[in-house]
DNA sequence: AATGAATGAGACTTCATTCAT
DNA sequence: GATGAATGAAGTCTCATTCAT
């Protein structure tokens, strides 16, 4: 449905896409629910495809992990501007922290396979801080030109540090762990 | 349950002792090695002995894993009064957190293992808990009684949030990560 | 069957033989490569077809083995005629033994197919027969005419004799093995 | 049985070797029956043993092949000395021609594998030749003592002609076939 | 009590074949 | 008619686990 018209040759790429994409999102759950070793079939069964079409697609299982990564990066980045559109800065900034932070409780699993040494994953972080970077830095830029928080932070140092201490499950209720809310408060404070 | 006591009713315990503990030193090394996966032969081979006697010491994979944690929080636990006792109390505190911060960065894997949900690992947290609060309770209570830090620390909250910065591998040199380092430097600080 | 009429009931032929012939080609050139069980694909990518294409004008893996085979035994049966036009009878003859046995040597893997019993085989031999002992006939009738050999030679006998000495790869050069060059000058001897 | 005593430490080998015994036979069997190709799941049902013990003893198709070979080569090699025992040179000579032949003949699906460039079967013409050159050999010296054929013939080049001969199966009555018969013959006769 | 051979379930992966476009 | 995406059966291989020695 998309598209730009001009009469595309072959048509069929509509199925194509709409199992690439139904595989991903299978993946993702999945992986999240068995873990990243998770049979290839139990991936296939869950996007309602055989497990040929998940090998067609996906040629190896970092194939899929970087896919599934890959995809949650773009989202996260991508809500960035919604959220700066819709909320005013500084709530904008929480729902955002909130967001990264379950994604990467969610990954939990898949960042030990991004350690595996596979040099398939090689360029994930990189890919990470170019996407994730800029996106936290519009809404740190928003925030601080709103006066809410102080103006010297370095995203991508903050990413780091809000990952890192991301990394177990989110509490029940979602919202993200204490140290990250003090990590937020301190951005708060006018600087010392 | 441990130990201690005079009675030994079957004589060959010093065998089936020293298979057990060479066992357990095989999996840290295994685990660290080749993940919380890999195959039981590798274990056993690196123990030296067959799969049989692995299995019949530690029947579940799960088995091997408490074995492997438990073994490390009480060496862990057990080298705080040690350097305590030979090194000046900051110095002692530093290195601990040293030790401990490398304990966690090797169980990356191992971590991942605990939150399969097998209920088997259900009681580790509280044991990790149980054994290294207090270890790092009298740490900090020397540091704090040399006028070093500041007394006000619950050793549990340090603990875990030392735990989650450390999840990455800890660079080369083997020092704690930077953000560690920091909260350290700011145990020194007098409260505001 | 084959060709030849002027009653063409459809008009497309052209693109049809001409993706047979390919697939023909393809299929020589691939069994050769890869050996008869090949995937399907290769051969098609070879051709420059889409599989199905391939399936369906070759439903079976039997029909493509039979097709390069007949097809191959006709272009050599076709041979003896153009160079008996071309050359003297003795080195039309050498020239031909060379060709036959470049294509038994070629066919290693085909013949093995053949032996499986499936029937769908079962007229290639009498078909091999039929094109190819007179086709060596022709050679043999020149050549004894022509008093180069001896003129008491059941082609059909040599022919096997030939096919049995060349089951194995030709030397490097191309000229037949050196059984099969006795043979041949034995031809030339007057019988005892 | 056989083994020189001395009390070996672990008994268990006997299982073993009738184990890699019986999978040789089978795949023996099974290759004759269904090709080099056959399931690996056949064989080890044949030998009346479970896949993982094919795959501990041959983890590679390739070594149960080069097995196959080497035990039959083996047996074929024994063989002169036996026949040469029981029987008058010149018998002893057919009767182990035919054995050879029909090794050849059986053979058929093997040999093509041998070709597939796989160096895991780089040394078995060389072994091939040593083992049965001298067997060959043995029975050729006994007839031509007996002066029953001339003398001057090379084992080797012999082994290989009937070789070549042999390809295709023998004949129902299993005798060899007629080139081989004739080079058989032409032996008997005096040098010219 | 230890060993390691055997087993067989189950994961992986490849392809022949079908069929929507 | 042609194409190649999708399917899933079938084969390979690995290991956890058992059990004879």
């Amino acid at each position: 449905m998309p598209s730009s018209s001009t009469e595309s040759p072959r048509p069929v790429r509509a199925d194509a896409r709409k199992n690439a994409d139904a595989l991903l999102a299978a993946a993702r759950t999945v992986f999240a629910r068995s873990g990243v070793d998770a049979p290839a079939r139990e991936i296939a069964a869950e996007a309602g495809v055989g497990v040929g079409t998940l090998y067609r697609r996906f040629p190896t299982r970092a194939d899929l992990v970087v896919g599934v990564f890959t995809t949650e990066i773009d989202a996260t980045a991508a809500a960035a501007a919604d959220l700066l559109r819709e909320l005013p800065p500084r709530e904008a900034l929480d729902r955002w922290v909130e967001r990264f932070t379950r994604f990467v409780a969610t990954k939990q699993g898949l960042s030990a396979a991004l350690r595996s040494g596979d040099p398939a994953f090689d360029a994930l972080p990189a890919y990470l801080g170019d996407k994730l970077g800029p996106a936290l830095g519009s809404l740190l830029d928003a925030a601080a030109a709103a006066g809410e928080i102080r103006a010297d932070v370095d995203p991508l140092v903050l990413l780091q540090a809000m990952g890192d201490l991301s990394h177990r499950a989110p509490s029940a209720d979602g919202s993200p762990n204490p140290m990250v809310r003090l990590l937020l408060d301190g951005l708060r404070a006018r600087p010392a």
